[in-house]
DNA sequence: CTGTTAAGTGTATTTTTAACACTTTGTTTG
DNA sequence: CAAACAAAGTGTTAAAAATACACTTAACAG
């Protein structure tokens, strides 16, 4: 079924999560070793990616990326740059592993980048011998080739997104709290929501349906349980153009 | 100095003008004639887009496909999204194209979008054996390959982007009436927009100036002339996040 | 000097945003 | 079983922004 890689052409993905604290982005792990040695020569953190076959489009390549590290799948998807300078992987760390390890392509590589929203940090992630961690978006400083640029796209993409499309749901569980959805906006947004007046737009917001069930299992006042309904968002939105805040 | 081109990459390029009037975007049109009696095959339009080479970067190729057309530099050029479906070229038509003019590329190519925008419509086309002319947005119909797709991320894109950055300038000359800024914002966002609210809006804004000149020529009462000063609007822009409606 | 054309201008109303603090409910602990 | 704890839940007022709307002015053309 699947043939040839493409050697130009990758898919970069970075998967977002969200855990009722902060944002988080799944990373892998990249470590060379010596190849005598064994000691360590570097090591640092990537997102992940993957060249394209020749039969499969961009989307499909994007799926199969984020299948292949966590298993899951009809995750959103959202195409949001691509990235082709000359010098993306042109550090010499970058130049070693290339050459090690994926010697068959090319090093001129033009990749597109893709993100992707997860429920939970709850994932049996695929290890494959790799070493795969999720990570606060705040505590990320540097990471391989040009990932670090890349996941500043994708986090920007994301915000302008959240903003005016119902897409945070998507991080959230299929029933929520308010609190819960208020501290999604505010760790993505990077911004603090007053309460009462996040409660009160959202009780505009038709498409958040308050459910016949509570919180469980809290020592405290039990929140009531809200669900996202596409439908109802589909139904009633109109040509607005600002979706939050 | 230029190398090999890469035959599964391309940038497509769309080119915005406007001509206080509407939005128009500049095509090529695409005629196969028989190889024999010469009869036409099929004639259409297309968007102008070029293979990248191997030692060129997306932006640089943007340029310099923007500049074989119209022999201009230093455009604004926006990457706005990326086009992989599996089926982009292949309609007959576009088959056919292909084997008889680009026999030596590939069949399935990634292409990145951008676009780019003009101030004027007076430009001096590089025609080079082609036709090519501007064309009201609103009155396109069907184009070749892709380029339907393609054209309609381009006006989506292009559009958020000029409600929220002062990208619209870049499509008015250096001096301009605010009259022609309000049928700039209309056209493009394809709206109605109610005279002295818009003024009241733009005094708000310190970056568009008033000059000490006047329109001339006009049969009428000339309108005071302004400019555009990114120096003042990156001095003076906040963490907005709506620019504009 | 009259007609034509687009420029330019202000106010009142509605809607949206922003700021702000106490009470309630269930669980835990002593 | 009473008290302490923790987060849920709830309204009002003030300021700012958006909307709707119609007449006067300046230059040119004939």
């Amino acid at each position: 079924m699947e043939t040839n890689l493409l050697k130009n052409i990758s898919v970069d993905c970075v998967i977002f999560g969200f855990d009722m604290e902060s944002l988080n982005v799944l990373l892998v792990e990249r470590t060379m070793n010596a190849s005598q040695s064994n000691d360590t020569l570097f090591s640092d953190l990537t997102l992940t990616g993957h060249h394209i076959y020749e039969n499969e489009d961009l989307d499909g390549a994007a799926k199969r990326i984020v299948n292949d590290l966590t298993g899951l799948k009809n995750l959103v998807l959202e195409q949001f740059y691509s990235f082709g300078e000359l010098d993306r992987l042109q550090h010499p760390n970058d130049q070693l592993w290339i050459d090690q390890f994926e010697g068959a392509l090319d090093k001129r590589v033009v990749s597109i980048g893709y993100y992707s929203l997860l429920p939970s940090l709850n994932v049996n992630i695929k290890q494959k011998g790799r070493v795969v961690k999720w990570y606060p978006v705040n505590e990320i400083s540097e990471l391989a080739y040009d990932h670090t640029f890349i996941l500043e796209k994708a986090i920007s993409h994301l915000r302008y997104k959240l903003r005016y499309e119902p897409i945070g749901f998507e991080m959230l569980p299929p029933k929520f709290t308010l609190s819960q959805m208020q501290k999604l906006y505010e760790a993505v947004l990077g911004v603090e929501l007053d309460k009462r007046n996040f409660r009160k737009k959202v009780s505009q917001m038709t498409y958040v349906v308050p459910l016949n069930e509570k919180q469980k299992g809290v020592s405290h006042k039990p929140a009531q349980l809200f669900m996202f309904s596409r439908d109802v968002y589909e139904k009633t939105k109109t040509e607005r153009y600002d979706f939050f805040v």
